[in-house]
RNA sequence: UGGCCUAUGGUGUAAUUGGCAACACAGCUGGUUUUGGUCCAGUCGUUCUAGGUUCGAGUCCUAGUAGGCCAACCA
């Protein structure tokens, strides 16, 4: 069925253009090229969502190509990693390719560039070919060696492949306008001597092209119809049009560069080499610490593909500078988890609560819906006993109408159990309140269907029973940056916005149900948030990363107090 | 003394290509609720400025203003 009301971005007006001046369906392709040098992240993701996205629209394939021109920087097992996050994004790639794979053949087209006169070897340091390329408002100037002949350029250019000089000595430039108002075109460096191994390539090669003389053919190669790109390689369009010039067939595709906005995200940082710091100065544990804007970290927080990619589509794509507020992300993993989410009962901050006319030593077992969002979910049994836990926030010994919770004299609903009341409370010697005694109205029991069952308390809480509690380890994550832009301040640097307290690690008992749950499992632990079971955790000793916190309108109301 | 890109609510994107400024988030008001969750209803705008073209401009033109990008043997 053919949509009609989505807009379309962009992006996909030019693709419409497209198919009704030239193109044709079959002709569409599209790739995902990553440098594997890091690990992805949220900006990935919203590439990763428009690449593949136009892919689903349009029926076309997509490629996930591996930008590995530079081997002082790449490793392998950054691809490794690469594939795992797109594929767990739920995305399928037609073509796992590599710019490796075609050093062959941009070395060959490098050679007819310099037969034609188009190329020439370079023998300055950087200094001097930097001095000679002027600045943005003043042209640059030839330098010495702009003119060598073709045959002595083939000959160096052949040594340079060869292994014959040392790493700096001499360079391929192209040989274009050392006046153009676009600086890259004032003759760009094609190739460079690096002696080092390359991650699949190994030593076979000690000369490697540069990002823009390789771009652009790889999407010739692949006949890639749109090449999508972020902003700031705007300026490299005209570099890669002139590289096509060189190159493509009239019988084939001539791909097409676009740019697009690259998306902000507040209150953290979407930079590889700030991601990179923040991993290196110990700041956070890893690339996939839950709490940094990785797909990886977002993975082990507990947000799901879904989503992201929700995320990533409400958010679209444009051309215009942006700083996306992250409140929209938690918005789009609480829609998701809210519909997948078992519910389960955990108290994070306990207090004793005693129900003092129930008989010591028994216990009963209540059942409970698994998710009111699911019908299918299902019910459990959670046990209820004399002594229990409740959130030390949940009591107070007197408070206002306001204050929908336990109050001495006040009653209030135990989820899935009793109504209880507030009889007194005992405190520790510097006045904390240590347990709250209460009574229970034994004819209350929920879903018993009784009279007394129906009664409309205004608060209904959480608990868990002292006895079939378990104990484990739960991480609350906040905010890893103080600042909503920490990226965007000219005199100060992003770390100085670093949040100190954004880990907290506590102890929390949980429901037993929760014994057998494995790693990845995703819970909402009600009234407080969604939590997942960390990749630590063991049946021994249970750890749980708080993906998110449920909205919170009580927390509001008292912080504007 | 440059070239290029961009400008729509607090945020992000739309607007049948010149025809009633729409959707989502956030905020605020209420309602429902055995999660202060979910759900439901309501509310929140001089389309950067000034001119111009036109019956009609967010959209086209001119000028201005503001922000961004461009001088790695990185991608």
């Amino acid at each position: 069925m053919e949509e009609t009301t989505k807009s379309l971005n962009f992006i996909e007006h030019i693709i419409e253009e497209d198919l009704e001046k030239s193109y044709s369906k079959n002709d569409l392709r599209f790739r995902f090229p990553p440098e594997p040098n890091g690990y992805l992240h949220l900006g990935h993701a919203s590439a990763i969502c428009l690449n593949f996205g136009l892919g689903e629209r349009y029926g076309a394939p997509v490629n996930l190509r591996f930008d590995d021109t530079n081997p002082a920087k790449e490793e392998s097992t950054y691809v490794e990693a690469i594939k795992r996050d797109v594929a767990w994004m739920g995305f399928h790639w037609d073509k796992e390719c590599y710019a490796s794979d075609y050093f062959q053949q941009l070395y060959e087209w490098a050679v007819q560039l310099i037969k034609e006169g188009k190329a020439y070897v370079d023998s300055q340091s950087s200094e001097e070919m930097a001095q000679q390329k002027g600045t943005p408002t003043e042209p640059g100037v030839a330098g010495p060696y702009r003119d060598r002949s073709v045959e002595e350029n083939l000959d160096l250019f052949e040594r340079m492949k060869n292994g014959e000089f040392e790493e700096g000595v001499h360079v391929l430039r192209a040989k274009i306008d050392m006046a153009s108002p676009n600086m890259l075109m004032r003759d760009p460096i094609l190739y460079r001597v690096l002696h080092k191994a390359h991650h699949r390539t190994n030593t076979d090669w000690c000369i490697y092209p540069m990002y823009d003389w390789t771009h652009g053919q790889s999407d010739y190669l692949e006949q890639v119809s749109h090449s999508l790109c972020t902003l700031e390689f705007l300026p490299h369009r005209e570099l890669y049009d002139w590289c096509l010039d060189e190159l493509v067939a009239s019988d084939k595709l001539r791909p097409k560069q676009r740019e697009f906005a690259r998306r902000n995200l507040s209150h953290t940082v979407v930079s590889k080499r700030k991601l990179l710091q923040l991993v290196e100065e110990g700041v956070v544990s890893g690339w996939d610490d839950p709490r940094m804007p990785t797909i990886s970290g977002l993975r082990r927080r507990g947000y799901t593909p879904e989503a992201i990619r929700n995320f990533a589509d409400t958010v679209g794509i444009a051309k215009r500078e942006n700083l996306v507020d992250v409140s929209l992300l938690e918005f789009h993993v609480r829609e998701h988890l809210n519909k997948i989410a078992p519910r389960v009962m955990a108290v994070l901050d306990p207090l004793k609560v005693v129900i003092t006319n129930y008989a010591d030593g028994s216990e009963e077992w209540l059942e409970a819906e698994n998710n009111p969002e699911d019908e299918k979910a299902g019910s459990r049994q959670v046990p209820f006993s004399r002594e229990l836990y409740i959130e030390k926030a949940d009591f107070k010994e007197e408070a206002n109408r306001k204050f929908f919770r336990l109050k001495l004299g006040g009653e209030v609903r135990l989820k899935n159990g009793y109504i209880i009341k507030a009889e007194s409370c005992t405190k520790d010697t510097d006045g904390n309140i240590i347990e709250v005694q209460c009574t229970y109205d034994p004819k209350s029991k929920s879903g018993s269907g009784t009279e007394e069952s129906l009664r409309k308390v205004k608060g209904t809480l959480h608990w868990v029973s002292v006895a079939h509690a378990i104990a484990a380890q739960v991480h609350l994550y906040d905010r890893l940056f103080t600042d909503e832009n920490p990226d965007g301040h000219k005199e100060k640097d992003f770390m100085e916005f670093v949040n100190t307290d954004s880990l907290e690690t506590i102890t929390a008992f949980l429901e037993p149900s929760l014994k057998n749950a494995k790693v990845g499992d995703r819970f909402q632990f009600q009234r407080l948030g969604y939590f997942n079971v960390d990749q630590d955790s063991s049946p021994e000793q249970l750890v749980f990363n708080r993906t998110v916190t449920l909205r919170d309108t009580w927390a509001k109301m008292q912080q504007k107090k």
